[in-house]
DNA sequence: GTATACACTTTTGTATCCATATTCAGCGGG
DNA sequence: CCCGCTGAATATGGATACAAAAGTGTATAC
């Protein structure tokens, strides 16, 4: 496989983007305002707590603000943006208890979906996750901040794994968890050694998936949930000044 | 506690009503359009499969289409209502399979919150669980067809378990779950005889949180999931030209 | 009798416009 | 120097208007 991906170029991962974020040109004003929000986020733009720049968003894709509220109520049941009265949406904020939350909640889930995945494991999830797996180190091979790019592929790969257990609504729930995480979560410095660190759970996974027991496929997942979560509130905690001043902007 | 509730007097039970969907006639039109949609669904006079017929919405809102789209968003993320292009909205209609998964889907959330419920048990959560518990048994001991208030008190009784567990997350997702079952589910003819077994259930889950071990809790929160998908799959089956018939309408 | 084409009606999606709420700069008082 | 007030500027939410698409019915051809 020809991999060509640039923090800055996004058309590469349309497969990794967030539930109608890709990007093509001639869809419906809604989707594309969805696009185009994500696209902000992803190139820091708009960062966790600001304002959605409705007007900048109707400007670009060419339309009117009509159409870009209706994809903002779309991304507020995800819990993506927030909609404060009378003054527009923001880019909603996690602090370290929602991290901690939502970790909880993918153990609640992976945990789940991993048991049935791995009784209806196939050849061409194997594959497939493989190839996730192999895009991961790759990205993070690559050059300059991949670190969002990262934690995509990174979301791929779970979601690969809850897709195969075959219930949509797990499938669709874990995904959302993966996209607050990813899009309204300060990154800024996080560590690249601990996505250097979760490449290597993932092969531990994919290891157990192709030969492995229940509970050794468990255990690592665990490892990868538990590790992931640590770094990631440790993180959020040494840099809570980063949210404070993009609240209070 | 004084109970005057009937199928047809939705003022009583907002609490249990799904999220935004509590009447209050001064509130944004946005969450009056989502109220007002919920009150067409819960009285039949929308279906599922139906379309949502935003013109009515508006119009006994005293409000345009623009916010009634815009609350129709907030429930399409939801899976409430699916939006057909160029031809508007319609209120989701759930299949067997549907059904299964979000059975399965419960059994993943509702375990895990059960464990950490009965660890953080307190005086003031066994006393609102005892609460609900009563209160379904009232419901169904009252005249008319109450069926679908019935479901919202047995959903109040389930999300209030999520609930002491201390996860927003894992709440909302369930909350959400039980909100598809009730509203986008054809109903008629569920048999009451299968909603009493279940507040038999309920009683036997609060014993187990009064004083139970996890095994036991667990095992009386699996019958009553289990009984409870197995009923809804059997009716569905036994109705499914119901939903034909909804469906070509 | 059935199928197809076409004009007409209705509905939808969005652009535009406007009333209202919020924000902010400038000002005066403490 | 800091605080709160006042009015202008701005942004927001929703009503209205309009172009385009889907739906409907009728007439015509086969």
């Amino acid at each position: 496989m020809q991999l060509a991906i640039s923090p800055e170029d996004f058309t590469h991962l349309e497969p990794f983007l967030p539930k109608g974020m890709a990007g093509g040109a001639s869809r419906p004003p809604v989707e594309r305002a969805a696009g185009y929000l994500a696209r902000l986020v992803l190139s820091h733009r708009v960062t966790p707590g600001q304002k959605v720049p409705m007007d900048d968003i109707a400007l670009h894709i060419g339309a009117s603000r009509t159409p870009v509220r209706e994809a903002l109520r779309l991304l507020e049941t995800e819990g993506l943006v927030a909609a404060l009265p009378n003054r527009g949406f923001v880019l909603r904020r996690l602090d370290a208890a929602d991290v901690a939350h939502l970790y909880d909640a993918r153990r609640c889930i992976e945990l789940f979906v991993a048991k049935q995945a791995l009784e209806r494991r196939t050849e061409g999830f194997l594959g497939e996750l493989g190839t996730l797996h192999r895009i991961y180190e790759h990205v993070l091979r690559g050059p300059g901040d991949s670190r969002r790019l990262g934690m995509l592929v990174d979301k791929a790969f779970h979601v690969r794994i809850a897709r195969q257990a075959g219930n949509p609504h797990l499938t669709a729930s874990l995904s959302n968890m993966f996209d607050r995480l990813i899009l309204t979560r300060p990154i800024e410095d996080f560590p690249l050694d601990r996505m250097r660190e979760a490449v290597a759970e993932h092969a531990e996974m994919l290891a157990r998936f192709e030969s492995g027991t229940l509970g050794e496929l468990e255990a690592a997942l665990m490892r990868n949930i538990d590790n992931g979560g640590a770094a990631i509130v440790a993180h959020m905690r040494s840099h809570s000044d980063f949210g404070i001043a993009a609240r209070t902007q």
